[in-house]
DNA sequence: AACCTTCCCTGATGGC
DNA sequence: TGCCATCAGGGAAGGT
């Protein structure tokens, strides 16, 4: 569920907390999220220290002396500063951007799968209940060429994204939007939630072909995105179960959804009832009104085609 | 080549 | 109360 507003999130509540402070000890226990010998791992970590935090799309990326450490938290990974001399038990944080928000520190547990202890007694851990997470270690060299950096597509914070590129990485595609949307190789860090809303935002039914959607549409969908990604990130992420930042709070953007798990709500705009149907076996929300689909007009199907 | 479907995994939830 | 089926979905792999 973390896409990029909650990495971000996660990003910007990291940032300046470790910098240059030793790594003094590192727990780890065999899971499938390492695509790194461990013991490698630790080697490297040990007695050396993280310079900065950077992100490509959902992708963390802490640079070392020589290394990039770099963390996917797929569904349910969370990634905490743990401070020992916090308490553990859930209490209320007033954000002053967004109010109120839980804060539930870990205890580290049976899901908690990486430690890295710092020189000033904090921790940062790792935690990931359905283990799609991924952690990955490189080289400095490596990183820059490596394979799945080259496949990663468009960062919609960096100057790369550009609404010529955007245009002509649509073109010849007949997939269907919301698929693309998702395909991280077009736009990095946009997941299911955030495609859905940013259709929403730019009117286009999300079954619509990349062939028949037109042009002032496309240029809609490629404000959208930003747009609803740096709302999501001002609103300190979406927490539907599992997403905490950093400090364990809960975002508070789920309060701003518009179309994402109200369906049978009615569209906050027109008063129609929001849909759910699958695109690729992804819940897909929209509203019928305002996402038109252009040509044809059936209603009453779940599914499309 | 482009596009689509299936699978992995665990915890929450609802029906019986 | 307990058991079982179902659902959530990012991305790799396999199928058309």
């Amino acid at each position: 569920m973390p896409e990029l507003p909650e990495v971000e999130t996660i990003r910007l509540g990291l940032t300046g907390q470790f910098e240059d402070i030793e790594i003094v000890d590192v727990e780890s226990h065999s899971c499938r999220v390492f695509q790194v010998p461990r013991d490698w791992l630790r080697q490297v970590l040990l007695g050396d220290k993280i310079q900065s935090l950077d992100r490509l799309g959902k992708f963390l990326i802490f640079r070392l002396s020589e290394h990039d450490l770099v963390i996917h938290l797929g569904m349910t990974g969370q990634l905490t500063l743990r401070d020992p001399s916090r308490c553990d038990s859930p209490h209320f944080f007033r954000h002053p951007a967004t109010g109120l928000q839980r804060v539930r520190q870990h205890s580290p547990d049976q899901h908690t799968h990486l430690q890295i202890h710092f020189e000033n007694g904090k921790s940062l851990c790792y935690r990931d209940i359905r283990t799609f997470g991924r952690i990955y270690l490189f080289t400095h060299e490596e990183a820059r060429r490596d394979r799945f950096f080259s496949r990663v597509g468009m960062e919609p914070f960096s100057e790369e994204y550009l609404l010529d590129v955007f245009l002509d990485n649509c073109r010849d595609r007949k997939v269907r939007i919301k698929s693309l949307l998702l395909d991280q190789s077009f736009v990095a860090g946009v997941g299911n939630i955030y495609a859905d809303e940013s259709l929403f935002v730019s009117g286009i039914h999300p079954c619509r072909r990349i062939n028949r959607i037109r042009i002032f549409e496309r240029e809609r969908l490629f404000q959208s995105i930003k747009r609803v990604l740096e709302k999501a990130i001002k609103f300190g992420g979406t927490t539907l179960r599992d997403y905490i930042d950093s400090d364990g709070r809960e975002g508070s953007h789920q309060e701003e959804l518009r179309v994402y798990g109200r369906e049978g709500s009615p569209c906050l705009v027109c008063g129609a009832e929001i849909r759910k149907i699958f695109i690729s076996n992804r819940g897909t929300h929209f509203c019928e009104v305002c996402q038109p689909r252009a040509g044809q007009k059936k209603s009453g199907r779940r599914r499309c085609e």
